[in-house]
Formats: structure tokens, C-alpha cells, sequence
DNA sequence: CTAAATCCCATGTTATCCCAAAGATGGATT
DNA sequence: AATCCATCTTTGGGATAACATGGGATTTAG
């Protein structure tokens, strides 16, 4: 599992964040290309941010989509693929947020890394206490029979 | 069983904990990485850990819940792995708490640690002690019915 | 020529690793 | 049954490395 947990980090004035250590690892522990993300703007005020793999992967879901609903499709992937960003990592792990990233989520001088496994979130640190808020009162209902499950698929030798 | 009964440990000024050595040796009977646990913030005030694989079965399981609903499992995901960190363990067998879980579950110099079966909860003596006697008052009744099954189960030849 | 982006190095802080000693546990011996 | 011994567990502290962050210097684009 790629990315996991949220971390916090400042936002300069040059709109430079250094990506949680955690999630660089993730980067490189699947043997792809560590020096950069992709990135694009989520659908609510917040960014999204992955490895290439995943890009990949989204591009081809989209495509086999594409067989149902073309027209949902491709705009799907022009919102993913056009509005994403390759963005590099300088020498302290460090990516540049250009000006409209930063604006559509609402950024100041803090951030807050959000894994959500093979990708994640850019956020405020407010909108994402909210998010995981939302989150957490979405699932409450559900949780005690997700435990219950989760119990079941380790007792009879579970994932791995 | 992995995490059985209750053990207290000290947390000092580093904010390092002994994982107790019998919740060590669960990890490792799994064949399951045993250098880090994954933990996360419970409902109330505590903290609450396991292994890779009872992550693992718990997003698992929260994706096949919501199958039909893309949404609630996104949301189902950012409860869960939003949330959760990887703890490595030092040579010693600690392991070293944020000090946002600390404060989520008021923790000062000591901490106890209950086991739950495939998965654990830390928090203060104190809230132990209270989660115990409110699951002792809920259970009175149920407690008896799971005696007489366990009882069948084991002059039927039940689980070792 | 100006402004912005990129690169590079410096610093304080934090986490990680390593070693050593104190304590607890279980078994064997007397 | 009591004592001793060996082993495992817990605890503490210090050295080392990694990380996050800030500020300049150089390059690139408009």
C-alpha cells in the first residue's frame, strides 16, 4: 500500500511542499520513476496526486469505460489526464505548486498529505479535518460490520 | 489468536512504548512483517493497532461493502487509511506514537494495551479500565451464552 | 531587462539507531 | 519448597542520520 496516513508540511512563499518521506519511499518502493508526481485539481477544494502507475492505470480504466459511455469517458479523461501535472521533486524531496493548484484548493502556509493507497489528497489542513470528519460519519454506520468482515477474512487466512 | 488480554507499558519523554512482547510474538506467528504495526485513532479516547493483514481486510472489506456506491468506499477508505500510520519497531520492540494520537488519547507516562483478537487498543489505564467495566456491564448477558458455546466447541474439539 | 522558476547549500529540529543496564520470568538444582 | 542461574523483556540515554525548512545564487523565459 502506497500511500497511507495524512502529514502536515508548511507552503512557502515560493509554493514549495516537501512530500511527506513516507510517501516519497512509496514512490520509489514500487520501482518507478521516484523524481516526480503527477498531480490535478480533485473535484471539490482540494488537489490529487499520484505515481505514474496509477495515471496509467486510470487512462486505461477510463478507456475500457469508453466502450459503455464514450462521451463520460473522454471527459473523465480530459479532467484527469489534461488537467494533471507532472511536477518534479528537487533535491530535498520538495514539489512546486503552480499558482492555479494552489487557488483551487484553497492553500495557505499549510497543507496536509492525505493517503488514500495507490493515490492521495493536497489539502488545507481544515478541508481535510473535514474531509476525514465527513469520512468517518459516512462509514460510522457501517463500520462495526466492515470490523466484522475484516475478523472473518483474517481468521480464514485473509489477503496475502 | 494474535492480541490477547491486557498489558500495561511505560511511555516516556520520547513518546516511545514497548509493544508488550506477547502481542510481538502474534505479529510473528502470522509469517506477516514483524518490524512495524499500523495504528490509528479509535472512536474514542484511544488508539487502536494491528497488522498489514487486518488493514489490508478492512479496506477489503469496506470496498465490498460498497461495491454499487464509489463514493461511500472512497469515503469508506479515507476513514480508514487516512487515518492510520505505520509505526516501525526499534530493536527493543517500541514503537514511537505522533504526538497527535498521544493527545487524541490523553496519554501520559503510562498506557495499556488491549487485546482484541485480530487487532489491539491503546489508551490510558484509566479508559482501559472503563472500556473494560462498560463491556462487562453491556456483556453480562451475552457472556454467558458465548461460555455454553465455547464450552461445546471445546468438548467438540474446537480450535486447538 | 525584469520576473519568475530552478538549483544548491546551510541550519535547526526531529526521528532513528545502537548500546548498556535494570528488571522480570521460568526452569533447574539442591 | 527455596534458591540460584540463564534468558528474555523492559527501560534509559547518547550518538548518528534523516528530515523539513529557509535563504541565497544561477538560470530561464517573457
Amino acid at each position: 500500500m502506497r500511500f497511507v496516513s495524512t502529514y502536515d508540511a508548511g507552503l512557502d512563499d515560493k509554493r514549495r511542499v516537501t512530500l511527506p518521506a513516507d510517501f516519497r519511499s512509496g514512490l520509489k518502493a514500487e520501482g518507478d520513476a521516484q523524481d516526480h508526481v503527477r498531480v490535478w485539481p480533485g473535484d471539490g477544494d482540494w488537489l490529487e496526486g499520484a505515481d505514474d502507475r496509477f495515471i496509467a492505470a486510470l487512462s486505461q480504466s477510463a478507456e475500457d469505460l469508453a466502450q459503455d459511455d464514450p462521451e463520460a469517458a473522454e471527459a473523465a479523461t480530459l479532467a484527469i489526464l489534461g488537467g494533471s501535472r507532472k511536477l518534479a521533486l528537487d533535491g530535498a524531496g520538495r514539489i512546486v505548486l503552480p499558482e492555479t493548484f494552489v487557488s483551487h484548493a484553497g492553500l495557505s502556509d499549510r497543507v496536509s498529505f492525505v493517503g488514500l493507497g495507490p493515490y492521495f489528497r493536497i489539502a488545507s489542513p481544515e478541508v481535510a479535518a473535514r474531509m476525514a470528519q465527513t469520512a468517518r460519519d459516512r462509514t460510522a454506520a457501517t463500520k462495526a460490520k466492515i470490523f466484522a468482515m475484516a475478523r472473518r477474512k483474517v481468521r480464514e487466512g485473509g489477503p496475502e
